[in-house]
DNA sequence: ATCTTAAATGATAATCATTATCAATTAGGA
DNA sequence: TCCTAATTGATAATGATTATCATTTAAGAT
């Protein structure tokens, strides 16, 4: 997996730098789950003490811009990031209001959505859904 | 309009402001149009040199708060807001990577969505649907 | 209409995420 | 090994937003 993003690196004629490395390990150590640039900088940290926050967010910048990942907001004031799916597009996610914590959606209704606009001639390169509420943890304490 | 936004902030024992109505005002003008915290700022000075930018942004996240604007983030690092629509669930948006514009758009494929979550014991409050891609004035410009 | 007072305001500083700068370091090809 | 452009880390700068606090004011009571 960490091989075959750095052979997209090559490819592209950047250098896979140990930071680089460990940023894309970090990332993996914590699939699924979304990671802010500073959650990724502490965790790099603790093995690479000498890794600056520039560093990791100029990777970041440069692994979306390559499609290995995808950043998103959640409306905190701050940018996450997550691996880009094969398929190209994105599963959709849900944000607790109790807890905050973020879940996945695999259901996928926007073709609808997307062929109405391009018969409307949008070309359409991304979409993004979030859908926010109480997880069902969260749903009692929420309604007591 | 404004009169009944006015209402909602005596009903809730907040002051009405000229700086308060001002906003709305300007709010008002643009309606269709999502605007910054500094679009407004902007646009109430004008008229009323005095406001400060810190009673614009206390003023959105007031009017946020009563449900009587949308607050939103079209991953920019920046907020818009806009009116809310009476029935509380809002239309989706299509931002241009050409021109940045922001288009709405009505259709609503979404109870799909949000049932299949409900379903699993999730209790859904707000949804947010963003499209990118290209709008038709861009889409040339865009593939050639 | 005047008084009272808590709410609201504006100037300013602080914060926080992100980006720019730049001298020093380094990956990877010759 | 050498060369050099790419990369890095420290630091400063930016830009949006929030906090602070002395001053002003809306709106209810007199
Ligand atoms: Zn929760
Ligand atoms: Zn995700
Ligand atoms: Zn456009
Ligand atoms: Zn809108």
């Amino acid at each position: 997996m960490l091989d075959s993003y750095c052979k997209v690196l090559n490819k592209n004629r950047f250098k896979v730098t140990r930071q680089r490395k460990a940023i894309l390990e970090a990332m993996e150590k914590a699939h699924g789950v979304h990671l802010t640039a500073d959650d990724i900088y502490m965790d790099v940290k603790q093995n690479f003490p000498e890794i600056g926050i520039s560093t990791v967010y100029r990777t970041l910048e440069l692994l979306a811009r390559l499609n290995i990942v995808h950043k998103t907001s959640f409306d905190e004031g701050k940018f996450r990031y997550e691996f880009c799916e094969d398929e190209g597009h994105y599963h959709h996610h849900f944000v607790c209001n109790g807890c905050g914590s973020i879940i996945e959606v695999e259901e996928d209704f926007l073709h609808h959505l997307e062929s109405a606009l391009e018969e409307r001639g949008f070309i359409i390169t991304d979409h993004k859904v979030q859908l926010y509420g109480y997880c069902p943890e969260c749903r009692d304490r929420h309604t007591e």
